[in-house]
RNA sequence: GGAAAGAUGCUCGAGUGGUUGAAGAGGCACGCCUGGAAAGCGUGUAUACGUCAAAAGCGUAUCGGGGGUUCGAAUCCCCCUCUUUCCGCCA
């Protein structure tokens, strides 16, 4: 979330910030937030007036005690109690302040960077580069849920007959393939120099908080009730937690961690004519790398990161294109995002398989994730992360992009993780 | 599922009602000492909020979380959460 120094002493860059970001009453919103704060504030000057008061009569009856003189003792305890009644009127007035100033701030969105395009929507979102080699296909090319089925790599209905729709079953060289790109994406991650964690993939509701998906996807997740824990949607949720409530030392940033997990996510809503085959799925396998950096060097991280992400995809010789996301289309917690998009030569669409994001310090406020400068002050951290890559689309494209005559050949990089050159 | 014990600062660990934000030890940082290092000695070593233009300073809160008793609670009472150990069950 925002912090109440941006907001108090920036108010108007939030204003347009938000703006940028399409969220509705900004100005009404952000009013409410100065005027509770205001209310806090004063309150906790009174009450504090008070409390000092009070301790300091409570260490005069203690000496009165010890010096037997119960009679003026009990004088000051009779001062003492018309305090407490307006210290706790005054606690709870501050209290509630607080809570509901939380509840406020957690609904504002983060706000974008200057560098980031005007726009509502998908359509808005601007092409930055596009690269890699499109290779044109013969007309009876077939979407990858044919080939799917043609080379018995996925089975959809078989994960019907066991979970449902989006789970789907890999089978053969099509488990092999799935297996053979995390081993690629986690290497290259390592070469790079993330550090590789494998957190647990059910979390519970602080965790959720940490990273925004609580309150905000609260219906997006699926959420184990007996336990009270919830299945990740991406695995940004356990690895950035682990920094959640920690004082870092500058010399330690910018850390980078990368992981492996699969992802569950409920899509509610969201059935239609894009989620055919592996296009939009409930559990899929991701790698993705995370972040904790400076304020000054998480723009530099991020780059990097962008790099990083382009270069799997080279290597995977896919046709894509980045796209940077327009204050309309990006995540209510994002302040700079791109998007990479991979080709499907068969479906004649652009699929997404990452989204490189940098949070500003929107996420570390919530986490309280900080770290000690130069000068030993504290400070918020900034925190990124970024799919590299997500496999479902990624393996559509590949199926759909590869197919030959005589079967779907495998890029170059992946097979020595396959352990074979084509599928047929 | 049953039973027991426990949760204190970066770590270990003391503390059962009165200057305890918290002894002591370790670690770490800085300084002295040294040719250099070790040892030794000295100093320092939480966070949040408020006040302030800012810093210093000062005030308030915080000993797992919440509530209560009390003039006063790390210390007493209640509830919750988590951890550990033993038994049972089990991949």
């Amino acid at each position: 979330m925002l912090t109440l120094k941006q907001i108090s002493q920036e108010t108007e860059k939030v204003l347009k910030g938000l703006e940028k970001k399409h969220f509705k009453n900004a100005k009404e919103t952000i009013e409410k937030v100065l005027e509770l704060d205001k209310a806090r504030r004063a309150a906790q000057q009174e009450l504090d007036t008070i409390l000092a008061q009070n301790k300091q009569l409570a260490a005069k009856i203690g000496q009165l005690m010890k010096a037997q003189a119960v009679d003026e003792a009990n004088a000051v305890k009779e001062e003492v109690a018309a305090l407490k009644t307006k210290a706790a009127e005054l606690q709870a007035r501050m209290d509630s302040a607080a809570d509901e100033l939380q509840q406020v701030l957690y609904t504002i969105p983060n706000i974008p960077y200057d560098e980031v395009p005007e726009g509502v929507a998908a359509e808005d979102n601007v092409v930055e580069k596009t690269g890699g080699t499109e290779t044109p296909l013969p007309e009876n090319a077939l979407p990858h849920w044919e080939l799917a089925k043609k080379y018995d790599l996925i089975d959809f209905d078989l994960g019907v007959k066991i979970t449902g729709a989006g789970f789907p079953v890999y089978k053969g060289k099509g488990a092999q393939l799935q297996r053979a790109l995390i081993n690629f994406f986690l290497d290259e991650a390592r070469k790079a120099g993330y550090v590789e964690i494998m957190p647990p993939t059910v979390v519970n509701a602080a965790s959720g908080y940490g990273t925004g998906q609580l309150p905000d996807k609260e219906g997006q997740m699926y959420h184990c009730g007996l336990d009270d824990l919830y299945l990740i949607p991406t695995a940004e949720v356990p690895v950035t937690n682990i920094y959640r409530d920690v004082i870092l030392d500058e010399k330690q940033l910018p850390i980078k961690n990368c992981a492996y997990t699969q992802c569950f996510r409920r899509e509610a809503g969201s059935y239609g004519k894009d989620v055919r085959g592996l296009n939009r799925l409930h559990e899929f396998s991701k790698v993705e790398i995370v972040r904790i950096d400076t304020p000054e060097h998480s723009k530099e991280s991020h780059k990097e990161m962008l790099e990083h992400v382009e270069g799997l995809l080279k290597k995977l010789e896919l046709p894509y294109r980045i796209l940077r996301l327009c204050g309309g289309d990006m995540s209510f917690t994002a302040a700079l995002c791109f998007d990479f998009e991979v080709y499907s030569e068969a479906q004649q669409r652009w699929l997404e398989v990452s989204s490189v994001s940098n949070f500003d310090s929107y996420q570390a406020n919530r986490l309280k994730c900080r770290y000690r400068n130069a000068d030993k002050k504290t400070e918020l951290c900034h925190t990124l992360n970024g799919s590299a890559l997500a496999l479902p689309r990624i393996v559509a494209a590949l199926l759909e992009n590869n197919q030959t005559p005589e079967g779907i050949r495998i890029p170059e990089a992946l097979v020595p993780y396959c352990g074979f050159e084509i599928i047929d």
